[in-house]
DNA sequence: CTACGTTTAAAACAGCTGTTTCCAGCGGAG
DNA sequence: CTCCGCTGGAAACAGCTGTTTTAAACGTAG
């Protein structure tokens, strides 16, 4: 088993340092001395380096969206054609999200690596995310969708990015906002702290009163 | 003249690029030749890549904290010592936010520039923007809570931040999110109507209900 | 034993990076 | 006029990048 060594070792370090600094600033050779595996295994081993990139997702993505149709799944048995209350379907997300990195204690390195998926250029990335991972995004989605009749679908669009935006901003920068919030209100916050704290925002957020109607008004592109 | 032609030219081509693609990812070499001036320009107008970064920045941010402090100080003189309704805060942010790019019609150059502040590594930028321009969000903060006397201070920071993701996350991702929500609702979707959109979940987020107070529970680091 | 996949070491590759330097013009200010 | 700041062109610098290649080891499965 030295090959799944290696294999991991390399993924457990880049994931850590792409975390830390983002991708086109970190170069396969602090990588693979950081790994103490030789510079050409990640040639070697998964072809280049988007491909290291994209295994790093993988690696979280994929029981991630096993694990979150498996919940998809009780829930809609346990409802039985009944509409599934949105905060149910939060909770089962964010239950989800916790559990996965769980296993190695890398919530943290998840979310920043999501943030940098939207935010970094990696082209690349977002196609391979949207590919593979989509699915499950758009089954949530209708989900969503029947659980807030009230919405119209292109407002409920904008909503769910919204928070979206609050859950990926916040706790991919948890690092820099822990140290400003412990210092000013002596509080240890945890990622569980945040999500308890982000559950009523987001509700609140997602049953908002409509916008007033947009007001006939020019712009300028 | 011809000096100030130079400068800008730098500036208004690195800030396109730099949205578009990220700072690591643009190089002066592409900066300058698209430009159309000299390589050794950069160096000698600003000193360093780094210092042409923080001169985009300084460029939006040095007019946008100017208004908004004069903003506030009409806000503050209009409710003469009353307290100024959260939405006012909120409506004279976003107004403020508004006015400073349009005059160069870059507003989603200047959100884009925002979100990779936040996102991208460049140690040098946050703490450069934190030192430049954490006055005015202090100032703003000091309001937010006058107008907020419910929250304890904690929570009212924490959702502060989580506003700030979704309108960052949002606004600096807006193209990629246009085409989609155009795709599929037909709906040409300007800044102006994301705002208008924004507004009333911001409100209701701000407003939401105080979270149960914490589980005692042991949690993994 | 042989063959194969894995791993290491070391070196080289071409290409791009930020930065510096030298030189030649240009235009306005003293 | 002379000087000085701005600009352009071109070249060079050292350094880092992803990738490839060659070599030699190692353990294991056929």
């Amino acid at each position: 088993m030295a090959q799944t060594d290696t294999v991991t070792r390399i993924l457990d370090t880049a994931e850590v340092l792409f975390a830390e600094r983002g991708f086109a600033e970190t170069s396969l050779r602090t990588i693979t001395s950081k790994a103490r595996v030789n510079l050409a295994a990640v040639n070697y081993h998964f072809g280049s380096k988007k491909s290291l990139i994209q295994a790093v997702f993988s690696r979280y993505l994929d029981p991630f969206t096993e694990r979150f149709h498996l919940a998809l799944d009780e829930l809609e048995a346990r409802y039985a054609g009944e509409v599934i209350p949105l905060e149910t379907l939060l909770e089962t997300m964010a239950r989800t999200v916790l559990e996965v990195p769980a296993e190695r204690n890398s919530l943290k390195v998840f979310m920043k690596l999501l943030g940098l998926a939207y935010s970094q250029a990696q082209g690349h990335l977002r196609r391979y995310i949207q590919q593979e991972y989509g699915g499950v995004f758009t089954r949530f989605t209708e989900l969503v969708r029947q659980a807030t009749p009230q919405l119209p679908d292109a407002e409920r669009f904008w909503r769910l990015h919204f928070v979206l935006g609050t859950v990926i901003f916040t706790l991919s920068g948890l690092d820099a906002l822990r140290d400003i919030a412990e210092k000013d209100y002596q509080e240890h916050v945890t990622v569980r702290d945040l999500i308890r704290r982000l559950r009523p925002v987001v509700v609140a957020a997602m049953n908002a009163p409509l916008p007033p109607a947009p007001s006939v008004q020019a712009e300028a592109g």
